[in-house]
DNA sequence: GAGGGAAAAATAGTCATACTTTTTATGAAA
DNA sequence: TTTCATAAAAAGTATGACTATTTTTCCCTC
């Protein structure tokens, strides 16, 4: 499997942090402890704090000033497509709150995807698309489903929706109910060309979804 | 006007960076310089480099292991849709490549949000809103643009919705005609509560100014 | 000659320390 | 009270040494 990905102290360091930051623990424009604290409290060095540091501020969660401190950034600059940013949102109290908007975004997303993979998909990707499916309808969990909804979005060609499959794979990990007779019509409809009717089954996954969760 | 952001060399060494690999002169799967080598090339302390590199590994754009090198990674796990990649793509040669993408993914977003804006909006947000607009029109330039864009987007209370603004930055920025027509209309139909309206006009305002550019 | 395993080499990861720069706070003088 | 110089605090940078991980090399055995 040598798919060990190495585990530095820095990224512990962000596992640590990041959940604090998100859950609201640490509020926006809170100062977090200096370098040199918060390395003594973890038992790292400065180093290691500050190269976590950046690693928050890449993504939008902190900034950094000289005297002054870090602070917790506002959430409007936040990376929210950030797989790592997501997934560890996901963990938190209140990621129910979230729900309904990825629910939007994938609403307005994912059938326009649909929609252009159905129009420019070639032979070997719809030959691709139908086993990812065939794999799902066997065992249909979150991560077969994952699979299947990034085959149909790579087919759509479109470099941006690689990130916003992330809010797919949201859904996918929360919602237990795979709209498995949704995904054969999509995928019946990209293959037969018919970009108007994949948007619709597109769209009728989600709604499928979300339907079950409020039941 | 006291916004003067500090400049660090660690942030210079990304700027430099940062083009090389979305420009495609360092391809995927490219090895950088060790952190020596490259500290010594562009005169800064390892310090510095390793934490550029953190930056960038955070945005998806390199990935690194222990005697392997510093590799850049696959443009699937890059973060497309944060500020500073989307704005350093855009001074790129072949930035005209994704203009269709991003305009298809704000023929998906914006409408939807402005619908949402239309069924949600409080009266206050609605002043500032038709403010915004007045703005625009007074001055219809890029900044304008976004700030109203901003604004209308804020209203649709989508947390996700701050990110995807960043795409409709970049169209802001590279076409410069400003479609007041469509975004008068859109005001109008948010203020009055239409839903449906506000969606439509969303999307003529993206559709109008793709039309100009191929004219 | 082939295979396997130990040693070496290369590179990122971590630590410790000292120094620099930026910015805020303090306090004394006008 | 205002102003300006000084001090202090925290991030930013620079070095150097050491550790850990992974690949390569190469020798030894079969």
């Amino acid at each position: 499997m040598g798919f060990m990905k190495v585990i530095r102290r820095t990224d512990e360091l962000v596992n640590s942090l990041m959940p604090a930051i998100l859950c609201g623990l640490l509020a926006e424009g809170d100062t977090l402890p200096s370098d040199q604290l918060l390395g003594s409290q973890h038992n790292v060095s400065r180093t290691v704090v500050r190269e976590a540091f950046r690693i928050l501020g890449a993504k939008g969660l902190i900034v950094a000033k000289p005297r002054t401190g870090t602070r917790v950034a506002p959430m409007s600059g936040w990376a929210l497509w950030d797989p790592d940013v997501l997934e560890c949102l996901a963990e938190t109290d209140h990621a129910a709150r979230f729900d309904p908007h990825i629910a939007d975004m994938r609403a307005a997303i994912e059938p326009v995807l649909a929609a252009l993979a159905a129009s420019r998909a070639k032979a070997d990707q719809l030959v691709a698309l139908q086993s990812q499916l065939r794999e799902l309808q066997q065992a249909p969990d979150a991560s077969a489903e994952i699979r299947y909804l990034s085959c149909m979005v790579r087919i759509s060609g479109n470099p941006f929706a690689d990130n916003a499959l992330n809010l797919s794979a949201w859904a996918c990990k929360r919602y237990r109910h795979v709209p498995l007779d949704a995904y054969g019509r999509l995928t019946a409809s990209i293959c037969q060309g018919q970009p108007e009717a994949a948007r619709r089954f597109a769209l009728q996954a989600i709604l499928d979804r979300v339907k079950t969760m409020d039941a």
